[in-house]
DNA sequence: TCATAAACGAGACGGTACGTCGTGTCTTCGG
DNA sequence: CCGAAGACACGACGTACCGTCTCGTTTATGA
């Protein structure tokens, strides 16, 4: 029979949260283990198995409550190219941090190796994000800054996918120049000829 | 004292890399140990422990082997835009393919936690790939398919980013018509205005 | 503070020691846990420890009830030898039953692990029924079929000794022969030189 | 498959039995662990269960290289009587000594829950023992000293029986008056009619 | 006669130990 | 005298129970 979670404990589950994200911060994912995640925490086990499946399930939702903290929309000045830009530096700048990236990294290696936690981590964790940018960008196709033939949510992977790619496969530096970069090229994609400056 | 290369197996070698691929292929990355590969290959844990560093070495050896196989340069037709759209198509073709991609997760998952591992990923087995993209991006420069004000390796993260992003965080499908939106979005981004059609 | 025995559940207390004889008959000791005694008598842990130590308390009040049951006292039909023989055979039938030896089996270990609970077994459990076998043995005396020099203490251990060394050691099969075996040492013991036959 | 004794560490081996020998007179059996027992002897816990079915079976083979060190024989100095009470009271004392019968306590304990266990005490640690004893009944029957036509098996039980039973069920002391009671009575039951005082 | 405090069922909790699995090192033995 | 086979120390896994601790919910007086 599973939990009730009535009756869950409020307290134990700030505490393994906010545990685990201090060990992924203090040692790395390759010694964050469920039983180091419960002696930190002061908590039995059975407490974590409980209530997630494996250290995977902590971690997201322990990102997700982070995530959540904030508002998450993305400030609309009226000018796309500015937002996305600041918006693109800012990611880039978290990715570049390993305190910050550490967490990233350790939900990326568990959802690669488990399904259910992928489409939970998609959902959850990285949707509302992509939607975001994806609301800021209708802004601006609605006020002619941005091509109307394009697929938004392939734009937002362009925006995105290169600075994965970068942060995965260490090809170069995580720059704010780099942010610059990327932003260009997208903008050079998606604005319409009528604006271009090239 | 280190082992003598002079002296190694070359039978051993070859039955460890096969089984790695072999188990990543039926069983998955969760099931797959320096165990399971000593006992499939024949051999002694220890002849894999003397000549790699763990079985995330072994991955990238057996990945590298494979790739190396082939040519690795990418086809010049003359027309930039046709050869990176039938690139960019077998490029998703492979990530969509599970048995293919199993071994991109095993290696993608070691990697992120292991930095020694993850510069020889990006040196050994990434960079001829990404490469042998721009110099089909340089040669389509010079016969001005190209703008000539781009950094070429954003434009390799361009295309590749994107397609990583998603079978990374499973936003969405990989088919074919994606790969072609994907070549569409980046040749917006890089062909010169002079040849631009929208 | 110590719970109000006046307001006890009856009906849990009956539920609880029937569920523990029930689970040691079914299941054996291994499987006997305060968890599964408390589901199978449909109550909550909390209701067993605070009227028990634990689970051998629970076992050892099950036995005293069941044993209390009966009369106790050993029959006299004035002939020792044949009522010693009785009351042996009896014994080790008893013994002999893998569904009546369960408890005392039970109970064993628990003693074993835990003094205050053996004396409890032993005052109110086992020297009841001690004390009925050395009651008939004084009566015998009494009457000149029991040697006036003995401690009937040690005569009674005398016979039910063997009995649980068997039970214990597993040394031999528990069958009506043996019982008499044990009795015709014993009687050969403590009966008085005009009486003996050998 | 099983693993292979030639291969066997002989040091482990020692340093495991000897670990829970102490650990049994130091703490007990209600702390005797598998963890603990390897931690102790400096050991994997999977070499304890690589070789042994669990805690039980080391506390065997720890009592059975114990008890093999000695000869095993019961002396004969051509007095039956003299012998008994020799061995008897030398049998008690170890029964009294706290230290000594914690082993015995935790042997009896889990044979009580394992019958494949029990077979094996018997026959690896009692069996030898009560054969020693009976052998020099048999000397002592050759001379005349002990009747011809009782079970020897019964006698061993009529010795050591009453002293199992006051052990296990504190029924009283375990001294050397005790002791001397107990071969008295086995003495009347087993001597000749013609060699008796009473 | 009803409030009220205790016992109750349920089960979550912090812990401890279980028995298994994989790691990376060390040892043995057969070809 | 190499190398397969695998034993070893270590440590994490996920599970089972322990005995304690809330939670509402009966239940059974005694004010």
């Amino acid at each position: 029979m599973p939990a009730d979670p009535a009756r869950r404990n409020e307290r134990s589950r700030r505490a393994i949260l906010a545990a685990a994200l201090e060990l992924l911060a203090e040692t790395g994912y390759a010694d964050l283990t469920v039983e180091r995640i419960a002696a930190r925490a002061g908590v039995g086990k059975q407490t974590i198995y409980r209530w997630w499946r494996g250290k995977g399930a902590v971690i997201l939702d322990a990102l997700v409550d982070a995530a959540t903290a904030g508002d998450g929309s993305v400030p609309d000045t009226g000018d796309v190219a500015a937002d996305l830009r600041a918006l693109i530096r800012a990611t880039v700048a978290e990715f570049a941090d390993p305190r910050l990236s550490a967490t990233t990294r350790a939900i990326t290696i568990e959802t690669l190796s488990d399904d259910a936690l992928a489409e939970q981590a998609r959902d959850r964790l990285l949707r509302p994000q992509l939607d975001a940018v994806r609301s800021r960008l209708e802004a601006g196709r609605r006020v002619g800054q941005v091509r109307p033939d394009v697929d938004l949510d392939q734009v937002v992977e362009l925006l995105f996918g290169p600075i994965y790619h970068r942060w995965l496969l260490r090809t170069g530096p995580l720059t704010e120049a780099y942010a610059d970069g990327v932003v260009d090229l997208a903008l050079a994609a998606i604005t319409p000829a009528g604006l271009r400056q090239g």
